[in-house]
DNA sequence: TTGACTTTGTCTTGAAATTGAACGAAGTTC
DNA sequence: GAACTTCGTTCAATTTCAAGACAAAGTCAA
């Protein structure tokens, strides 16, 4: 195992642009609009059109800001339109699943230009996991034609609890290798000048819905991802909430069932134990065992003896009782937790995503059943559940916005801008 | 039942004292330190010397500070020390609980002059128990020989889910009469300076903790209020969660037992029907009828054939079996529930209130073993759960926490700086 | 006691930030 | 095509702010 002493863990981010709070204050205006012109940024910000003109030309010296032509007349003169500068750099979010690794090139504004996939296995040390990463990075920038620098910054999301302020993973189950392992160091010693993030990978999959998805200017939701695992990121007040110890949100191993099966973890009923991804094929392989589904029956065989949740999901296709009826018990054990669960924290979205996301209307509908059902009437009146619209993107992109999320620090290093 | 139509319910809260930015700045560094002299003010502000002496001046000026004499010197000269002007007016906090109406008489900075305490009855209709929070306001104002305009502004806790920013209960259980009436109009016609906030019950006991209590500078914990009823106050990045009806914490009404009797919200098995106050002298009454405890029998007999929470809590005192079982059970149920809330919110800490906090050892350490059985090591190793100092006293103290923590605006109407 | 050194708070002054108003450019509307 | 709008820039006037000088009050050690 890594030894922790022998780390350098830089306990502060360092983001690669260090802006004043007024030009922090035009930047965070760009967000919200995307492309703006200087009457809005006076408007919003409040100040004189004189100092707005300033700043925005100070901001367009720099480089950060562009002119992209004009917009459409209000009745008058026509408004010169700015957006964020995307020729300013890349940056690269990183997703790193139990056993997948997706990595993305994106321009500063999030647009993803250029994507690689792999199978890994997350077990294995996390210099190979992460020294693959680095080499498939150097890939796209090579690709790219980029020149040194260019790179900005670097989003990761891993399965498992993070220390965020570290950057580094804590007793996660899944990998107990990479306890402690400086992956914010294992980046920086190869892209000096680049700054790394990393998260939870349900954290970064709820900044992606909020950045790119339904999650838009909404004030509190929660996103369920439900996979290998289950776990689920929180959006509090239009910011994600890591908790005191930057592990909420993890909800795989709330009990449901005190005499259920034994957990990973240790404990016996965990709602992950009980109704993700490994849960359900288990219960299609008893089904097919059994006789209760002749059609699951025939796919595993068909399969060399293997059956994977996409047949669950093709079966349910086909209106086979037997896989409906697992998919709706796995609908109904995550929507009683999420009942608790929006009785106390009072969301208005909850988005579901996940490998387990495309399963269709089976899962959701008894999931909204068990959430309707059990939950106060005030906080369901205006409550939305729904996929993902993302769905398997949801991860990966992101993974581009928290990299995005800290590109751009003000000065007196407390506030993020963007 | 009121009709809502004929309303004329204030949507937007008026502050008494409008304050610039930097005004409100200051009186946040104040609220900080309570007594603070301008060479603090100005290492907390980053001002020069020469901004914050002249910042203060006017504050002074407006009679909102006031020079309270010399501190202790730091090896020079004594700093001149300056807090809130008490004499600026007072605040009234009003605590209404679902048999009692508590009301407090404060200063501004929060210290309780006068307080009133009687029985009522909440289900009666809201003009007779406000009517009668009036009339109490008046005897503590007369009794201060307080003159007109120097009442600020009104708190008031409420047993029921509550539509903040409009200040009216929403299809509160307990109190169906109290739908949507107007509780700010009312006050504001006998006191129409005065500003009016109304919030729940367990919302004010979790901001009292946070001023007056445990929870100062704590970013996230859970308030639990276990009485006649349960709920929870959640205090997010140090600010008080309503979720996105205004409804967060009701946690009384989860489910954990689905065989479990019926709750008065309709479901079976809540938390609030099973293990809050009436659930357990529920049980004790069975206890002392079956034989199974001599000891709640004969109290039950002393008191008229009647048992209440308090009398299981002296039979615990006493060591009766049947009685610790009844709390150690109830504290099982909480715990349970907790443990969940806790994987998924990550608080640092939980204190636990209300009628039934004076419970003594049982009933924590109950609630301790079942938090830690079922939560994540992470979220559990610094995790501290513990009764609430404040008592029975934390429900008024938030109540003037709220009412003091509106007391001053910044101008733009959208940042409280107090 | 005395003299050197600190801390606190005020005041003055010059520099920096910010605004208001004027103005030209570019469009719309009737 | 005249009158009115909107957009963005320029420049002088004003406001804001910080640095530094200074006085007051106090500590500490010889």
């Amino acid at each position: 195992m890594y030894n922790p002493r022998n780390a350098n863990t830089s306990d502060r981010m360092t983001a690669p642009i260090i802006v004043d709070t007024a030009e922090a204050e035009v930047l965070r205006a760009l967000r919200l609009r995307g492309r703006i012109s200087r009457t809005e940024i006076s408007n919003i910000t409040g100040w004189s059109k004189a100092k707005t003109s300033q700043e925005i030309r100070g901001l367009v010296d720099k480089g950060y800001l562009v002119d992209v032509g004009e917009g459409a007349s209000q009745g008058g003169r026509k408004p010169r339109l700015l957006r964020l500068n995307n020729g300013l750099g890349y940056v690269i979010g990183i997703d790193i699943g139990a056993t997948s690794l997706e990595l993305a090139l994106a321009d500063v504004g999030g647009r993803i230009l250029q994507r690689r996939y792999e199978t890994t296995d997350v077990r294995l040390k996390p210099e190979i996991v992460l020294g693959r990463c680095r080499e498939l990075i150097g890939e796209m920038l090579d690709a790219q034609g980029s020149r040194p620098g260019q790179m900005l910054g670097i989003g990761v999301g891993v399965p498992g609890p993070v220390d965020f302020a570290r950057g580094v993973l804590v007793a996660p189950p899944l990998m107990p290798d990479w306890q402690d392992f400086p992956i914010r160091d294992f980046f920086k010693e190869f892209f000096p000048s680049v700054y790394v993030v990393v998260d939870n990978d349900v954290n970064i999959m709820a900044l992606g819905e909020q950045r790119t998805g339904d999650g838009a200017n909404v004030d509190h939701f929660i996103f369920v991802k439900i996979g290998t695992g289950i776990g689920a990121g929180i959006i509090s007040n239009g910011k994600i909430h890591r908790g005191s110890d930057g592990c909420a949100g993890d909800i795989g191993h709330i009990c449901v069932d005190k005499d259920g099966p034994i957990c990973r973890c240790g404990n016996s009923g965990c709602l992950e134990a009980m109704a993700a991804g490994p849960a359900i094929v288990e219960k299609a392989i008893q089904a097919a065992q059994n006789g209760s589904s002749p059609l699951l029956s025939q796919m595993r065989e068909a399969n060399g003896g293997i059956l994977r949740p996409e047949d669950v999901n093709a079966a349910c296709r086909e209106a086979d009782q037997a896989a409906l009826e697992i998919i709706r018990s796995s609908g109904q054990m995550v929507g009683d937790v999420l009942a608790t669960l929006v009785n106390f924290f009072n969301p208005s979205h909850i988005f579901i995503g996940g490998g387990i996301a495309n399963f269709g209307n089976h899962l959701l509908v008894s999931i909204r059943q068990a959430v309707l059902r059990r939950s106060l009437p005030l906080a369901t009146t205006r409550l939305s559940i729904n996929f993902s619209r993302a769905g398997a993107d949801t991860g990966i992109t992101g993974a581009v916005a928290l990299a995005s999320e800290y590109l751009f620090m003000v000065e007196d290093g407390l506030h993020y801008s963007f």
